[in-house]
DNA sequence: TTTCTTTATCGTATATTTGCGATAATGGAT
DNA sequence: ATCCATTATCGCAAATATACGATAAAGAAA
């Protein structure tokens, strides 16, 4: 006799996909938020920045910028450097290249996939 | 005599952004779950697609996939219609077209005020 | 050494997302 | 009218994200 019950729900699934769409639902979710798409034009404006400069032209406090940074740099889309004692980030071009062409294609993809159809 | 208690945190800051910051921070969220992006996969491949035989494909629960579709249709990449008792999805390809080029626009644009800088 | 500046991390509160089962709602079939 | 198939929604639990203040850590400056 066996009894199975659910305590808990909620898994993540998200390994259950393709690595493909994993890859590029993390690249869309690590720019998913406006805070980390303004930090990516002001490192594009200044080249490199501290930490600091991008605190005084957003509307968040440092720990929350800090935690932003942390993700965009997990993504990999920008590096930082520690400069003493401050740190300074720049975009990491290259990757931010490929993604782009990643997720530019998954357009294109689609749209094959749909004219083979009709 | 004024007494400001601040009992609550993690307010809601993303007004705070641009416009085009929040619209691209949108589309990339709508995109941003591997899930979503095998349903516009599937969607692209067999052109019209009800709900159950996307149930069918993805390792998710009806309920599940349910709100998927329906982030997706709210974001405007896809258009669901009433058929019968079945629901019949497809992708609104004007509006994915717009956020694609918009998205990829992005890159181009960090590049260019870049290149400005140095 | 002590102090100051800067940033990362911790702790906490809240909001949002993800996921499922159960159920309601809709329309076709009997 | 009753039953069946399909899908949307509700309710709930858990996981994750967002945001802040406080604090730790690290190096520069005094």
């Amino acid at each position: 006799m066996v009894l199975v019950i659910y305590l808990s729900m909620a898994f993540n699934k998200k390994e259950e996909f393709s690595t493909k769409e994993q890859e590029l639902a993390a690249f869309a979710k690590a720019i998913s938020h406006p805070a980390r798409i303004a930090i990516l034009t002001v490192l594009a404006k200044k080249n490199e920045c501290i930490c600091g400069e991008i605190v005084e032209i957003l509307p968040l406090a440092q720990s929350t910028v800090s935690q932003h940074l942390k993700e965009l740099k997990n993504a990999g889309l920008i590096d930082g450097a520690i400069d003493g004692p401050r740190s300074c980030y720049c975009i990491n071009w290259k990757a931010f290249e490929k993604f782009n062409a990643e997720f530019g294609s998954l357009f294109t993809k689609l749209k094959e996939v749909n004219k083979k159809c009709c």
